[in-house]
DNA sequence: GTGTTATTGCGAATCGTTCGCAATAAGCCT
DNA sequence: AGGCTTATTGCGAACGATTCGCAATAACAC
């Protein structure tokens, strides 16, 4: 049994419950509801080790929550991209939309064409070109994507010595 | 009437005719053929003074030339693209791609959320990129989009005296 | 609790793009 | 010029991703 004497933590810290937290403020300071779909997607999205379309989210959100419906799927993934939660990106032309959860603000993708791996590689980069096109061409640049796919340094033919 | 000492030029020059030339001449190289869909989806593509999407080059081949068919045209698309002709773009999530014909080989594309316009901005900053990637990370960049959205210096509220 | 209304679930609908296949026609060889 | 080979077309149907309409449901504020 718990101490009488333990600090004040009501209840063991749990990870997955504190990012409900924040999707539910974020929801409802918008003036939508926290519900069950847009939670197992939540969940879905921050357990995926990698980048995942409309359909594998659904597969997933499927199996941790039976009868969850595709549409739902889709219509919380837009949600949370309009509020800045997620982000909904094209990694190839033919490919359908990949998403992830939108941590750090601008980026790259660096895409291996040998090992389909994705890289993300915050840089200042970015920055740059933003004030660049700024100071010089005066366009005010909004949202920056720079995509980049070729080799990753595994893949790429092992240098001679 | 045309003196007889002028240079030797068969015919007036025509321009059009210079483009089909090269069309043919890629295509016979790769063991293809030139055909009529193809001829008129590729004059579309250099007549048009913007991306277009598949369904908008349809539309104006069809014009040019009625009976030009839907399959053909995305099948004439793909495979200039293979060959290097055109280029595919996404310019959002949302639409549908769109196509143009391939010149500079790295570029940016600046889409001003205002008035729609596409400004291509050929720059070495792709090229800084490409060799801050192989150097410091080791990944050899094949291909390269920067993709910026923003205000352009029209549409951007006029800086105040 | 109770009421208001955002959200769901379902299937049908839409959009862009691709496919299968018989009919056609480019380009090569004589 | 004529014939042969086979790449290409045209057509409609098929496809995959995404969206829509709408009655039934369930969050949240009071």
């Amino acid at each position: 049994m718990p101490s009488a004497d333990s600090p004040p933590i009501p209840a063991p810290y749990d990870p997955a419950e504190a990012m409900d937290r924040i999707l539910g403020e974020t929801l409802r300071r918008h003036g939508r509801r926290l519900t069950g779909p847009r939670r197992t997607v939540w969940r879905t999205l921050y357990a995926a080790d990698e980048h995942l379309t409309a359909g594998q989210v659904t597969e997933r959100a499927q199996a941790a929550d039976p009868g969850t419906n595709r549409a739902s799927v889709y219509r919380a993934l837009s949600l949370f991209a309009e509020l800045g939660l997620v982000r909904e990106l094209r990694l190839g032309a033919d490919q359908p939309s990949r998403w992830e959860t939108a941590h750090a603000d601008d980026q790259f993708h660096l895409v291996c064409e040998e090992c389909g791996q994705v890289d993300h590689h915050a840089g200042r980069l970015v920055e740059q070109v933003r004030s660049h096109l700024e100071n010089r061409h005066g366009f005010k640049a909004q949202k920056v994507e720079l995509h980049v796919s070729g080799q990753c340094a595994r893949c790429s033919p092992p240098k001679p010595d």
